[in-house]
DNA sequence: AAATCCAGTCACAAACGCGTCACAAGGCTG
DNA sequence: CAGCCTTGTGACGCGTTTGTGACTGGATTT
């Protein structure tokens, strides 16, 4: 069974050491400045605080990235308000998914062996294959035959919730709700911009058209 | 926007609907022994209790994997305590997540809206079939012995009212309000048209002719 | 058999929906 | 703070969809 290593910015570790039951299946590390110091195989949780010392939040979180060895890790944000704006550029820097604070033993626990529990799903998750197509969720890079396709962040987002979304018609508020952008209220044919955008950057990196028009309804990704 | 169906054991759902502020949004619903009583459009969440009424958790798990009305729910587990043997057996029952109890409503709410705003959400994937002919209600998707038809928006509408309602003779009048087109008033001959184009469309993709016409009344779907 | 009714089909104009472009307003970087 | 990148928006044009009136042929009634 994999040991899953979770990085935990302040004393939470300590405490939390204690109380988990199964210590074969977890280790805790404090995440400081220069990243996590232990590093075991198997998957990775970093819970980074939006604010931890004097490094930003958003810093650690491409740093994080950056550094092959925990470019993979499942990062959680932990904010202290829930600031639409704030979990915007939390995941915009790399970051899965956030938490407004502060983060408590059993919110982490929760976290974790949810996600886990789903291995197969979450797997699905991390790296999504369906062809020629290929999207790395960790290292937020997607490919067609192994050539990188240079995607802009927002581009990014779109294509992946269409990845998690496959063979059902996304209305175009599906889409701006699904990318979190309900505030401030959007333009649904704005969609289409996004959509155009998204095409032309897989088409211009030699890559076909996954998404597929649906008139008067929204797109899909045809998977199959 | 799409609605979120609720569904919970024990008594926990009326204090929900007091609680939560945007009632549009959220349908709260008992899981009896029979599963839900309503079931409205939209993704669905389950929180099972790890003994509810005589029927043990688990079973109430399977039952909903099994019924297609409700095999797409996301279903969450509740525990009473932290027992890792017990979190594996309710996983391979088919639960997609637990909580370690009693269940509150913030736990819920926050469930709920976490993944929710991740767009992991799972929509309840309907799904027709009659003979050669099926309906992806999800993919907007006619198929025949599963061959793609080509459909337009309207065919497309016209077909699934008559998946929905079959066996049943409709009037023009009944399908033209049932495309919800009453404003502007349509003149009763056009459904005669769509009817025709319908029928071509399922023709040229290779298929037979499902539609009954009834002189003087209207048309029939046959199933059986 | 004639008159009447009714449904299938066609052509066409108007409305609709989508792709695309240029532009402006941030946001980020150096 | 200057310049570049990203992203939302309004506008334009094109192709598609769709409602309608007219015509036709088969069914039903008288």
């Amino acid at each position: 069974m994999d040991v899953i290593n979770i990085f935990l910015t302040g004393e939470l570790g300590e405490s939390l050491e204690d109380f988990v039951h199964d210590q074969r299946r977890f280790t805790f590390d404090k995440l400081g400045p220069d990243g996590p110091r232990r590093l075991v195989e198997g998957p990775m949780w970093a819970f980074v605080d939006w604010v931890m010392d004097d490094l930003a939040g958003l810093e650690m979180c491409r740093r994080l990235r950056a550094d092959p060895r925990t470019a993979d890790a499942h990062v959680t944000m932990v904010l202290e308000e829930d600031d639409p704006e704030d979990r915007r550029r939390a995941l915009r820097a790399g970051a899965d998914d956030y938490v407004v604070g502060p983060l408590t033993r059993t919110a982490v626990l929760d976290r974790v062996l949810a996600l886990q529990s789903r291995g197969v799903e979450r797997h699905a998750t991390r790296r999504f294959e369906a062809g020629a197509l290929t999207i790395d969720m960790a290292a937020l890079q997607a490919r067609w035959n192994g050539e990188p396709i240079p995607l802009r962040p927002n581009e990014f987002r779109l294509l992946r919730y269409f990845a998690e979304n496959p063979n059902r018609v996304l209305t175009r508020e599906d889409l701006i709700g699904g990318l979190g952008k309900r505030e401030p209220p959007i333009d649904e044919r704005t969609v289409d911009v996004w959509i155009g955008r998204l095409r032309r950057a897989i088409k211009v990196a030699g890559g076909g058209n996954p998404l597929r028009t649906v008139r008067s309804m929204g797109y899909v990704f045809d998977l199959n």
